[in-house]
DNA sequence: CGGCAAATTGAGCATTGTCAATGTCTGTGG
DNA sequence: CCACAGACATTGACAATGCTCAATTTGCCG
């Protein structure tokens, strides 16, 4: 639970009764397999989920049957807030790995944001950063080519792992099947194939198992047209806070 | 002025303070010629702007010089709502026609905000719809074929336009070119032309000039495997809800 | 009527998809 | 410790959707 109030003094200053009701807000903490659901398209979720650890991911499947990931959850993203102010879901949210995740029953997490406007400007903030992340998706999607896209991603994923402490600079766990990367770019997974061994031919990636190390960040981060603005990263240490309790939780 | 109090009343019960300190809320009405900028990328924007009438859109140019078109703004749909609260612009704001745009100072609102959550909650729900829309833009371009996606454009906006009151049910204006749609689809233009002409010759769609009619909704929802669950219409009508008692806190 | 932007069309091509086989790794049960 | 199953990765041959290039037509506006 510090965890969240960690993440909310990130974007705004908090008094002292904000501060409390955040920590006294009532959670479950649930674990959830490998590609099981945390929401399905259709529903009308009660809850809202907080990702404590592991990955989770969000789609769409078309009526042809195809897939597309549409954005990926990391520990500390608040993945589906707008469970709290729209009413129905209109994509899935499935568990990438095994997961532990905080789930918040909605109608408390709309008291907290009317009884704390910062607190509610804080959550706000962070769904207008995903927006901006999915905006980036379109393009990146919509008028790159594979070769970039698939460096896009693994460029996004390295800033993104780093920035929320989970992973090295240049290098991290990717837990993501390369039909799971595909269905992220919008490409086949043999496509991807070909993309992976090429770039790790090319030497600016190293791959072993789901492990991605990327040996040339310069030479990827041009290959992928790669500029992090979009991540909002700039957000972060907007207010004057303290920086030094990193990872007490 | 009053068009925007509508908007918000649509989203959220307000008491007669939020009403008056909304109607009081400071603006300036400008005028924009077509392909004028309203938002450079990296610009740190001071307005937030609100389309009174005409149309925008948002979009990115890659490294390679392709441009996407991210995102279609209507009349009455608040285009920016983030400025009051990111730092600085990832993408870039034109107009798609001549238009009159309402800006207010980004203090001003976000003092608003603060004074009134139940008015946040309004904007916010508001740029939680349009994060849905680009979701289904990501899914769109990503896993559908050209045929579809650009009937599934067709089909948006038809939506849209209806529900904000700006064109007949089948039957509206579409001002933009065959390349503006390309970039919308991540197609190009040529591709678009043929595409078009397509639905024209199988009499799903009727064009004339720069209006577009649809003849066979049905059939056109079919082809654009068109769902109109990510719009969120249902958001409209919610006056007497539970939301209601929870704005009180 | 001339000029321009936009729409249309055709021919050829390339990036990416499809299909199908094979290789590799990991965990499990014997 | 080994054999095996299953999931995933890799590869190759071939196809096709959508792109490029380039010409031409259409429609609008002064």
């Amino acid at each position: 639970m510090t965890r969240l109030l960690r993440k909310v003094e990130r974007r705004a200053t908090l008094d002292d009764a904000a501060r409390a009701d955040l920590l006294d807000l009532p959670y479950k903490l649930h674990r959830y397999d490998r590609s099981s659901y945390l929401v399905r398209e259709g529903d009308q979720p009660q809850r809202s989920c907080l990702v404590v650890s592991g990955f989770t991911y969000r789609q769409k499947v078309t009526v042809m049957g195809a897939r597309q990931i549409l954005s990926v959850y990391i520990p500390g993203d608040f993945i589906d807030i707008e469970a709290a102010l729209l009413n129905i879901a209109d994509d899935s949210i499935q568990a990438l790995t095994a997961c532990e995740i905080a789930q918040f029953a909605t109608a408390d997490v709309r008291a907290l944001m009317c009884a704390h406007p910062q607190i509610a400007l804080a959550f706000w903030i962070d769904s207008l950063i995903f927006a901006s992340i999915f905006r980036e998706w379109i393009a990146n999607i919509g008028r790159r080519d594979a070769r970039t896209r698939i460096a896009h991603l693994l460029c996004e994923f390295a800033r993104r792992l780093e920035v929320a402490g989970v992973a090295e600079e240049y290098r991290y766990e990717l837990p993501m099947t390369q039909e799971q990367l595909g269905d992220a770019a919008g490409l086949t997974p043999v496509h991807v194939n070909r993309v992976l061994r090429e770039l790790d031919g090319e030497g600016v990636i190293n791959r072993t198992k789901r492990q991605i190390e990327i040996t040339d960040w310069p030479g990827l981060r041009l290959i992928a047209d790669f500029n992090d603005t979009y991540l909002h990263l700039d957000q972060i240490p907007r207010e004057p806070q303290h920086q030094s309790s990193r990872d007490a939780a």
